[in-house]
DNA sequence: CCGTATTAGCGAAGTAAGTTAGACATTATC
DNA sequence: GATAATGTCTAACTTACTTCGCTAATACGG
């Protein structure tokens, strides 16, 4: 000792809850938050490749698939995909729209409300995306293939938990960033 | 009976492991898929915002911190961070030379190897990342509120299985679409 | 009711986040 | 020692978005 040889300056901690801290360390929740990402990145790659394969970009292939899945739990409109997948409602109109003209989705105003339109997958978006489904099977083997019943269980339940939290930090973050520039003016 | 409400047609299946399918339905997998996107999507917004603080985009910001946790278990390159978050070296050759020139980090010669490129975080990179931490802090520990012990063990676990399984995923996607791209000449 | 404020969607225009292509220097291969 | 491959960089381009201003429809306080 005495001598530096790299002095790998300390990292700060960034969380407090005991659960996340191993031997008072965050080392493995920041591996965690890391991995996430890494996970992510690598999704959002793949999911790119399942657009393509049916003719379209990254982006629209999420819209579409999103518009479906939504539009089976209730009915869905373009602001409700644009909070879900955290755009701005503009981009989704756009989007919508090569969608439509694509004969993909299809838009209705909302019986109730005139100022909301509807969204929902065509027949033959449906059948774009069964053409995709085997590929998919092959590769979502792959992707989740470590995956044990017990771990996929608790996936789902965690982060189905995480999604509303996730959300409640976005609002405190939010009401942070607007208290600094109050603050500061 | 006879008579169609909402017709519901069918969604095909996107898995065929047995581990995640739960009565022969996928249902619970894509919901899994689903929210694994939701939460990234809403992580990468907490991540836009942990940038702004600092006075950097999300991408830079992004870019910083995998330097730092890179850098501190190995060497780590331009081509090395590009890999890591599945982006072209090119870009990753432009953020670093910004951030070098705001001297958050620095970039020298691999004493080795003359075409590569090391990169490791300064001091006031480190600083302004530790300027950060406190506020990361409380917005972590909201975003990860419902985590419990069991469950981050268990996702941490599983995540570090389940990014070489999207890697394989990825090479199978892209040796399919070269196949097909060769079957169709 | 009636004005006023909100909310939903749209289109245009701009910005940022990437990509591809090509040049160049360095290293590996034969 | 030539040829190929690798790693980085720059420039030019594309795409994935955002913001802004508009219109139409609903909601709300008097």
């Amino acid at each position: 000792m005495g001598l530096k040889t790299t002095p790998t300056p300390a990292i700060p901690r960034t969380t407090s809850r005991d659960a996340l801290l191993i031997d008072g360390s965050d080392a493995e929740f920041r591996k965690l938050v890391h991995g996430l990402l890494a996970l992510s990145t690598r999704h959002e790659a793949l999911r790119d490749g399942h657009g393509a394969r049916i003719g379209l970009a990254g982006p629209a292939y999420t819209i579409l698939i999103s518009v479906r899945d939504l539009a089976a739990q209730g009915p869905i409109t373009v602001s409700g995909v644009a909070e879900h997948l955290k755009v701005s409602g503009a981009f989704i109109t756009a989007e919508t729209n090569k969608l439509e003209t694509r004969g993909l989705v299809t838009k209705t105003r909302h019986p109730e409300d005139g100022r909301r339109v509807l969204l929902s997958v065509t027949e033959a978006g449906r059948a774009l995306l069964a053409d995709l489904a085997p590929v998919q099977t092959i590769l979502n083997d792959v992707e989740f293939g470590p995956l044990t019943r017990a771990e996929f269980r608790t996936m789902l339940r965690v982060i189905e938990r995480l999604i509303p939290a996730a959300d409640r930090a976005l609002e405190l973050q939010a009401a942070m960033a607007a208290g600094d520039a109050r603050g500061v003016a």
